[in-house]
DNA sequence: TCTGGGGTCCTAGGACCC
DNA sequence: TCTGGGGTCCTAGGACCC
Protein backbone atom coordinates (compact mmCIF):
# COMPACT_ATOMS: atom_id res chain seq x y z
CA UNK A 1 0.00 0.00 0.00
CA UNK A 2 1.57 3.30 -1.17
CA UNK A 3 2.15 6.16 1.98
CA UNK A 4 -0.49 8.98 1.28
CA UNK A 5 1.37 11.09 4.11
CA UNK A 6 1.65 14.27 3.07
CA UNK A 7 5.73 14.55 3.16
CA UNK A 8 6.81 18.11 4.91
CA UNK A 9 9.83 19.90 3.60
CA UNK A 10 12.43 19.39 5.87
CA UNK A 11 14.10 22.41 7.67
CA UNK A 12 17.33 21.73 9.49
CA UNK A 13 18.66 24.50 10.92
CA UNK A 14 22.59 24.80 12.05
CA UNK A 15 23.13 27.36 15.39
CA UNK A 16 27.01 28.55 15.56
CA UNK A 17 27.67 30.75 18.57
CA UNK A 18 29.58 33.83 17.30
CA UNK A 19 32.93 33.29 18.72
CA UNK A 20 31.90 31.30 21.51
CA UNK A 21 35.01 31.04 24.08
CA UNK A 22 35.05 35.35 23.99
CA UNK A 23 31.38 35.47 24.14
CA UNK A 24 31.46 33.42 27.27
CA UNK A 25 34.96 35.55 28.90
CA UNK A 26 33.15 38.97 28.01
CA UNK A 27 29.95 37.59 29.90
CA UNK A 28 32.58 37.21 32.86
CA UNK A 29 34.03 40.19 32.14
CA UNK A 30 32.20 42.54 30.49
CA UNK A 31 35.88 45.06 30.38
CA UNK A 32 36.73 43.02 27.21
CA UNK A 33 33.78 43.85 25.23
CA UNK A 34 34.60 45.97 22.17
CA UNK A 35 38.11 44.95 22.98
CA UNK A 36 40.47 42.69 20.68
CA UNK A 37 40.78 39.66 22.76
CA UNK A 38 42.70 36.42 22.09
CA UNK A 39 41.18 33.04 24.14
CA UNK A 40 44.33 30.34 24.31
CA UNK A 41 47.78 29.11 25.14
CA UNK A 42 49.75 31.27 26.99
CA UNK A 43 52.77 29.25 26.65
CA UNK A 44 55.68 28.84 24.28
CA UNK A 45 53.36 27.01 21.93
CA UNK A 46 50.28 28.13 22.54
CA UNK A 47 48.06 28.72 19.96
CA UNK A 48 44.41 30.61 19.51
CA UNK A 49 41.47 28.77 20.34
CA UNK A 50 39.15 32.09 19.35
CA UNK A 51 40.11 35.16 18.18
CA UNK A 52 37.51 38.08 18.92
CA UNK A 53 36.34 40.19 15.82
CA UNK A 54 38.47 42.97 16.77
CA UNK A 55 41.67 41.02 16.75
CA UNK A 56 39.85 39.14 13.57
CA UNK A 57 40.93 42.54 11.82
CA UNK A 58 44.61 42.10 12.21
CA UNK A 59 44.42 39.12 10.78
CA UNK A 60 43.87 36.94 14.30
CA UNK A 61 41.97 33.53 13.74
CA UNK A 62 41.62 30.29 15.38
CA UNK A 63 44.81 27.71 15.37
CA UNK A 64 47.35 30.03 14.57
CA UNK A 65 50.38 30.41 17.14
CA UNK A 66 49.88 32.84 19.78
CA UNK A 67 52.97 34.12 19.08
CA UNK A 68 52.16 35.21 15.16
CA UNK A 69 48.70 36.50 16.48
CA UNK A 70 50.32 38.99 19.32
CA UNK A 71 52.48 40.24 16.17
CA UNK A 72 49.95 41.07 14.51
CA UNK A 73 48.21 42.07 16.89
CA UNK A 74 49.82 43.24 19.89
CA UNK A 75 47.35 45.36 22.11
CA UNK A 76 45.26 42.19 21.89
CA UNK A 77 44.14 40.81 25.94
CA UNK A 78 45.24 37.19 25.96
CA UNK A 79 42.64 35.28 28.26
CA UNK A 80 43.62 31.67 28.91
CA UNK A 81 40.77 29.20 27.99
CA UNK A 82 38.12 28.40 30.73
CA UNK A 83 36.98 24.87 29.43
CA UNK A 84 34.11 24.18 32.31
CA UNK A 85 32.74 27.51 31.59
CA UNK A 86 32.38 26.86 28.18
CA UNK A 87 31.16 23.56 28.93
CA UNK A 88 28.66 25.16 31.50
CA UNK A 89 27.36 27.95 29.14
CA UNK A 90 27.10 24.95 26.15
CA UNK A 91 24.96 22.75 28.52
CA UNK A 92 22.55 25.83 28.80
CA UNK A 93 22.61 26.66 24.95
CA UNK A 94 21.64 22.70 24.09
CA UNK A 95 18.90 23.19 26.98
CA UNK A 96 17.38 26.29 25.20
CA UNK A 97 17.45 24.16 22.02
CA UNK A 98 16.11 21.49 23.46
CA UNK A 99 12.95 23.49 24.21
CA UNK A 100 12.57 24.22 20.40
CA UNK A 101 12.71 20.52 18.96
CA UNK A 102 13.12 16.80 19.88
CA UNK A 103 15.58 16.57 17.61
CA UNK A 104 19.02 17.86 18.43
CA UNK A 105 22.47 16.63 17.47
CA UNK A 106 25.23 18.87 19.35
CA UNK A 107 28.16 19.40 16.19
CA UNK A 108 30.51 20.35 18.81
CA UNK A 109 30.86 22.85 22.12
CA UNK A 110 29.32 25.73 20.01
CA UNK A 111 27.00 24.32 16.99
CA UNK A 112 24.33 22.26 16.67
CA UNK A 113 21.67 20.67 14.42
CA UNK A 114 18.71 21.26 14.83
CA UNK A 115 15.48 19.50 13.02
CA UNK A 116 12.49 21.59 12.80
CA UNK A 117 10.33 19.60 10.08
CA UNK A 118 6.98 20.29 11.30
CA UNK A 119 7.51 22.82 13.88
CA UNK A 120 4.77 25.19 14.13
CA UNK A 121 2.91 27.01 11.52
CA UNK A 122 4.25 25.14 7.53
CA UNK A 123 5.19 28.72 6.18
CA UNK A 124 7.11 30.39 9.34
CA UNK A 125 7.31 27.80 11.92
CA UNK A 126 11.37 26.86 11.56
CA UNK A 127 12.21 30.38 11.19
CA UNK A 128 10.01 31.65 14.39
CA UNK A 129 11.33 28.99 16.16
CA UNK A 130 15.28 29.92 15.28
CA UNK A 131 14.22 33.68 16.38
CA UNK A 132 13.22 32.18 19.96
CA UNK A 133 16.63 30.71 19.92
CA UNK A 134 18.52 33.96 19.25
CA UNK A 135 16.98 36.10 21.53
CA UNK A 136 17.42 33.67 24.38
CA UNK A 137 20.63 32.63 23.43
CA UNK A 138 21.37 36.37 23.50
CA UNK A 139 19.21 37.27 26.49
CA UNK A 140 19.92 34.66 28.82
CA UNK A 141 23.85 33.72 28.02
CA UNK A 142 25.17 36.97 26.63
CA UNK A 143 26.24 35.12 23.53
CA UNK A 144 25.66 36.21 19.91
CA UNK A 145 24.54 32.92 17.48
CA UNK A 146 24.09 32.42 13.55
CA UNK A 147 21.88 30.38 12.23
CA UNK A 148 20.83 28.86 8.38
CA UNK A 149 17.98 26.77 8.13
CA UNK A 150 17.63 25.06 5.02
CA UNK A 151 16.77 21.64 3.44
CA UNK A 152 20.10 19.47 4.42
CA UNK A 153 22.62 19.48 7.17
CA UNK A 154 25.26 20.36 4.74
CA UNK A 155 23.38 23.68 3.97
CA UNK A 156 22.21 24.91 7.27
CA UNK A 157 26.22 24.06 7.90
CA UNK A 158 27.67 26.19 5.22
CA UNK A 159 24.84 29.20 5.18
CA UNK A 160 25.13 29.83 9.06
CA UNK A 161 28.79 30.10 8.34
CA UNK A 162 27.56 33.08 5.86
CA UNK A 163 25.10 34.37 8.46
CA UNK A 164 28.06 35.68 10.92
CA UNK A 165 28.17 37.09 13.20
CA UNK A 166 24.88 36.91 14.89
CA UNK A 167 22.87 36.80 11.89
CA UNK A 168 19.81 34.39 10.37
CA UNK A 169 19.52 32.81 6.84
CA UNK A 170 16.61 30.97 6.11
CA UNK A 171 17.25 29.28 2.31
CA UNK A 172 13.74 28.92 0.82
CA UNK A 173 12.31 25.17 0.32
CA UNK A 174 14.17 23.48 -2.86
CA UNK A 175 16.66 26.20 -3.06
CA UNK A 176 19.92 24.49 -1.56
CA UNK A 177 21.50 24.18 -4.65
CA UNK A 178 21.04 27.67 -6.15
CA UNK A 179 22.29 28.67 -2.07
CA UNK A 180 25.32 27.07 -2.27
CA UNK A 181 26.41 27.66 -6.08
CA UNK A 182 27.67 30.58 -5.39
CA UNK A 183 29.83 29.94 -2.92
CA UNK A 184 34.03 29.04 -2.95
CA UNK A 185 34.83 25.36 -3.28
CA UNK A 186 36.56 25.26 0.35
CA UNK A 187 33.96 26.83 2.09
CA UNK A 188 31.90 24.06 1.47
CA UNK A 189 32.24 21.36 4.68
CA UNK A 190 34.04 17.83 3.69
CA UNK A 191 36.32 20.05 1.79
CA UNK A 192 39.43 20.79 3.37
CA UNK A 193 43.22 22.52 2.00
CA UNK A 194 44.11 19.34 0.14
CA UNK A 195 40.28 18.48 -1.79
CA UNK A 196 39.99 22.19 -2.19
CA UNK A 197 43.75 22.64 -3.65
CA UNK A 198 43.03 19.50 -6.38
CA UNK A 199 39.49 20.80 -7.23
CA UNK A 200 41.15 24.34 -8.12
CA UNK A 201 43.73 22.39 -10.13
CA UNK A 202 40.83 21.40 -12.71
CA UNK A 203 39.44 25.05 -12.12
CA UNK A 204 37.22 24.38 -9.67
CA UNK A 205 36.77 27.40 -7.87
CA UNK A 206 32.96 27.60 -6.94
CA UNK A 207 30.47 24.84 -5.49
CA UNK A 208 28.41 25.09 -8.99
CA UNK A 209 30.92 24.49 -10.60
CA UNK A 210 32.05 21.48 -9.07
CA UNK A 211 28.06 20.15 -9.01
CA UNK A 212 28.64 20.66 -12.61
CA UNK A 213 31.52 17.82 -13.13
CA UNK A 214 30.90 14.02 -13.71
CA UNK A 215 30.54 12.00 -10.43
CA UNK A 216 31.59 9.16 -11.53
CA UNK A 217 34.79 11.39 -12.84
CA UNK A 218 35.08 13.17 -8.95
CA UNK A 219 34.85 9.77 -7.47
CA UNK A 220 37.61 8.22 -9.54
CA UNK A 221 39.85 10.99 -8.45
CA UNK A 222 39.00 11.95 -4.98
CA UNK A 223 37.81 8.33 -3.71
CA UNK A 224 34.75 8.46 -1.71
CA UNK A 225 35.15 12.38 -0.80
CA UNK A 226 34.66 12.97 -4.74
CA UNK A 227 31.63 10.68 -4.21
CA UNK A 228 30.26 12.84 -1.40
CA UNK A 229 31.02 15.96 -3.32
CA UNK A 230 29.35 15.04 -6.11
CA UNK A 231 26.08 15.22 -4.20
CA UNK A 232 26.35 17.65 -2.00
CA UNK A 233 27.33 20.47 -4.16
CA UNK A 234 24.16 19.27 -5.68
CA UNK A 235 22.62 20.18 -2.62
CA UNK A 236 21.86 16.51 -1.59
CA UNK A 237 22.25 15.72 1.65
CA UNK A 238 20.46 12.92 3.29
CA UNK A 239 22.16 12.33 6.71
CA UNK A 240 19.45 12.76 9.22
CA UNK A 241 19.57 15.13 12.29
CA UNK A 242 20.29 12.64 15.08
CA UNK A 243 18.70 13.50 18.54
CA UNK A 244 21.15 13.21 21.34
CA UNK A 245 24.10 12.39 18.73
CA UNK A 246 26.07 9.13 19.16
CA UNK A 247 28.65 6.82 21.26
CA UNK A 248 32.48 8.29 21.36
CA UNK A 249 34.34 5.65 18.91
CA UNK A 250 37.14 6.60 20.89
CA UNK A 251 38.53 8.53 24.06
CA UNK A 252 42.57 10.21 24.48
CA UNK A 253 44.44 12.59 25.61
CA UNK A 254 47.95 14.09 24.85
CA UNK A 255 49.83 16.86 26.08
CA UNK A 256 52.73 18.81 24.18
CA UNK A 257 55.62 19.93 25.94
CA UNK A 258 56.55 23.31 26.67
CA UNK A 259 60.12 21.59 26.36
CA UNK A 260 60.63 18.56 24.34
CA UNK A 261 61.31 15.51 26.72
CA UNK A 262 63.92 12.98 26.17
CA UNK A 263 64.02 11.33 29.28
CA UNK A 264 62.00 7.61 29.29
CA UNK A 265 61.05 7.95 32.81
CA UNK A 266 59.35 11.11 32.40
CA UNK A 267 57.45 9.82 29.53
CA UNK A 268 56.40 6.85 31.38
CA UNK A 269 54.93 9.51 33.82
CA UNK A 270 53.04 11.39 31.63
CA UNK A 271 51.88 8.32 30.01
CA UNK A 272 50.88 7.26 33.43
CA UNK A 273 48.42 10.33 33.97
CA UNK A 274 47.19 10.06 30.49
CA UNK A 275 45.84 6.37 31.40
CA UNK A 276 44.76 7.15 34.26
CA UNK A 277 42.16 9.66 32.70
CA UNK A 278 41.48 8.01 29.66
CA UNK A 279 40.34 4.95 32.07
CA UNK A 280 38.45 7.09 34.59
CA UNK A 281 36.47 8.38 30.77
CA UNK A 282 36.19 4.71 29.87
CA UNK A 283 34.95 3.50 33.44
CA UNK A 284 31.97 6.63 33.49
CA UNK A 285 30.91 5.79 30.14
CA UNK A 286 30.98 1.75 30.79
CA UNK A 287 32.79 0.72 27.92
CA UNK A 288 36.55 -0.76 27.39
CA UNK A 289 38.88 -0.42 24.74
CA UNK A 290 40.19 -3.41 22.61
CA UNK A 291 42.49 -1.49 21.18
CA UNK A 292 45.05 0.98 22.86
CA UNK A 293 46.95 3.46 20.74
CA UNK A 294 50.32 5.68 21.58
CA UNK A 295 50.68 8.65 19.67
CA UNK A 296 54.33 10.14 19.69
CA UNK A 297 55.65 13.68 17.79
CA UNK A 298 59.41 14.04 17.65
CA UNK A 299 60.90 17.58 17.94
CA UNK A 300 60.56 17.91 13.87
CA UNK A 301 57.10 17.45 13.99
CA UNK A 302 56.82 14.23 12.36
CA UNK A 303 53.90 11.79 14.16
CA UNK A 304 53.83 8.48 14.46
CA UNK A 305 51.23 6.36 16.02
CA UNK A 306 51.56 2.53 17.23
CA UNK A 307 48.60 0.36 18.32
CA UNK A 308 48.00 -2.85 20.11
CA UNK A 309 44.83 -4.64 20.30
CA UNK A 310 44.21 -6.70 23.53
CA UNK A 311 43.25 -10.17 24.07
CA UNK A 312 40.59 -8.63 26.82
CA UNK A 313 39.13 -5.19 26.26
CA UNK A 314 40.57 -2.86 28.76
CA UNK A 315 39.54 -0.44 30.88
CA UNK A 316 41.77 0.16 33.84
CA UNK A 317 44.71 1.85 34.35
CA UNK A 318 47.03 -0.89 34.87
CA UNK A 319 46.31 -2.16 31.75
CA UNK A 320 45.85 0.75 29.56
CA UNK A 321 49.17 1.66 30.87
CA UNK A 322 51.14 -1.80 30.72
CA UNK A 323 49.58 -1.16 26.82
CA UNK A 324 51.31 2.16 26.12
CA UNK A 325 54.56 1.60 28.10
CA UNK A 326 55.23 -1.55 25.56
CA UNK A 327 54.27 0.25 22.00
CA UNK A 328 56.57 3.35 23.66
CA UNK A 329 59.42 1.17 24.38
CA UNK A 330 58.59 -0.60 20.70
CA UNK A 331 59.02 3.02 19.14
CA UNK A 332 62.71 3.63 20.75
CA UNK A 333 63.54 0.15 19.94
CA UNK A 334 62.82 1.16 16.33
CA UNK A 335 63.75 4.88 16.10
CA UNK A 336 66.50 5.06 18.99
CA UNK A 337 65.60 7.62 21.94
CA UNK A 338 64.78 11.16 20.64
CA UNK A 339 63.30 14.40 21.58
CA UNK A 340 59.93 14.37 22.59
CA UNK A 341 57.26 17.01 21.63
CA UNK A 342 54.01 15.17 22.06
CA UNK A 343 52.95 12.14 23.72
CA UNK A 344 49.23 10.79 23.52
CA UNK A 345 47.50 7.65 24.97
CA UNK A 346 43.96 6.24 22.88
CA UNK A 347 41.12 4.22 23.61
CA UNK A 348 39.46 3.39 20.63
CA UNK A 349 37.52 0.09 19.45
CA UNK A 350 35.08 0.56 21.99
CA UNK A 351 32.86 -2.08 23.66
CA UNK A 352 30.14 -2.26 26.17
CA UNK A 353 31.58 -2.93 29.49
CA UNK A 354 30.57 -6.97 30.14
CA UNK A 355 32.45 -8.53 33.27
CA UNK A 356 34.24 -11.62 32.15
CA UNK A 357 34.78 -13.07 35.44
CA UNK A 358 38.20 -15.37 34.20
CA UNK A 359 39.93 -17.93 36.66
CA UNK A 360 42.83 -15.20 37.62
CA UNK A 361 39.87 -12.64 38.80
CA UNK A 362 37.93 -15.46 40.77
CA UNK A 363 41.60 -15.79 42.66
CA UNK A 364 41.70 -12.68 43.24
CA UNK A 365 44.08 -10.93 41.42
CA UNK A 366 44.52 -9.64 37.84
CA UNK A 367 41.98 -6.92 36.13
CA UNK A 368 39.18 -7.14 38.18
CA UNK A 369 41.17 -6.05 41.03
CA UNK A 370 42.99 -3.61 39.22
CA UNK A 371 39.23 -2.39 38.68
CA UNK A 372 37.90 -2.54 42.09
CA UNK A 373 40.97 -0.16 43.06
CA UNK A 374 40.55 2.07 40.33
CA UNK A 375 36.90 2.17 41.20
CA UNK A 376 37.70 3.51 44.64
CA UNK A 377 40.37 6.06 43.21
CA UNK A 378 37.99 7.63 40.87
CA UNK A 379 35.43 8.44 44.05
CA UNK A 380 38.19 9.93 45.78
CA UNK A 381 38.97 12.16 42.88
CA UNK A 382 35.66 13.45 42.02
CA UNK A 383 35.37 14.51 45.92
CA UNK A 384 39.04 15.98 46.82
CA UNK A 385 39.95 16.67 42.75
CA UNK A 386 42.53 15.06 40.41
CA UNK A 387 45.42 15.46 42.32
CA UNK A 388 44.35 14.17 45.36
CA UNK A 389 45.31 10.94 45.03
CA UNK A 390 47.82 8.64 42.51
CA UNK A 391 48.48 4.83 42.35
CA UNK A 392 51.95 3.98 43.68
CA UNK A 393 53.99 2.72 41.02
CA UNK A 394 54.37 -0.69 42.82
CA UNK A 395 50.36 -1.85 43.25
CA UNK A 396 51.40 -4.43 41.12
CA UNK A 397 54.37 -6.25 41.48
CA UNK A 398 55.06 -7.44 38.00
CA UNK A 399 58.08 -9.86 36.83
CA UNK A 400 60.00 -9.17 34.05
C1' DT B 1 55.75 32.42 12.29
C1' DC B 2 56.19 27.66 13.86
C1' DT B 3 52.61 24.95 14.49
C1' DG B 4 46.83 22.62 20.79
C1' DG B 5 43.67 18.99 22.02
C1' DG B 6 39.72 16.31 21.16
C1' DG B 7 37.48 13.83 17.84
C1' DT B 8 35.50 11.25 12.99
C1' DC B 9 36.17 8.82 8.86
C1' DC B 10 38.82 6.84 4.89
C1' DT B 11 42.61 4.33 2.63
C1' DA B 12 45.84 0.84 1.81
C1' DG B 13 48.66 -3.10 2.71
C1' DG B 14 49.31 -7.45 5.00
C1' DA B 15 47.66 -11.49 7.66
C1' DC B 16 44.54 -14.96 7.79
C1' DC B 17 40.64 -17.84 6.55
C1' DC B 18 37.53 -20.11 3.36
C1' DT C 1 52.37 -27.86 -8.19
C1' DC C 2 50.65 -23.58 -8.84
C1' DT C 3 47.19 -20.19 -8.52
C1' DG C 4 42.35 -17.94 -7.64
C1' DG C 5 39.07 -14.45 -5.24
C1' DG C 6 36.45 -12.67 -1.35
C1' DG C 7 35.89 -11.24 3.33
C1' DT C 8 37.49 -9.61 7.75
C1' DC C 9 40.65 -7.90 11.00
C1' DC C 10 44.65 -5.25 12.27
C1' DT C 11 47.79 -1.43 11.73
C1' DA C 12 49.64 3.24 10.22
C1' DG C 13 48.88 7.36 8.33
C1' DG C 14 46.28 11.21 6.73
C1' DA C 15 42.30 14.51 5.69
C1' DC C 16 39.06 16.91 7.95
C1' DC C 17 36.19 19.07 11.75
C1' DC C 18 35.57 22.17 16.03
Amino acid sequence: MADTTPTLPRRIAHFDLDSFFVAVERARDPSLLGKPVLVGGYGRRGVVATASYEARQFGCHSAQPMAVALRLCPQAIVVPANFEAYQETSKRFHVILADASPVVESGGIDEAYVDLTGIGPVEDGARAAAVEVRRRTREELHCPVSVCIAGSRTTAKTGSDQAKPDGLIEVPVGGDAAFLAPLDIGLLPLVGPKLADGLRRVGVRTVGQAAKLDPKWLEQQFGRAGQMLAERARGIDPTPVRAGGRPNRSISREVTFGTDVTDPAELRQVLRRHAERVGADLRRANRRARTVTLKLRWDDFTTLTRSHTLDRPAQSTPALLEAGVALLDGIFREHGVRPVRLIGLGATNLVEDQLQLALEDAAGGGPLRDERLDGVLDAIRSKFGDASVRRGTGTRAKPR
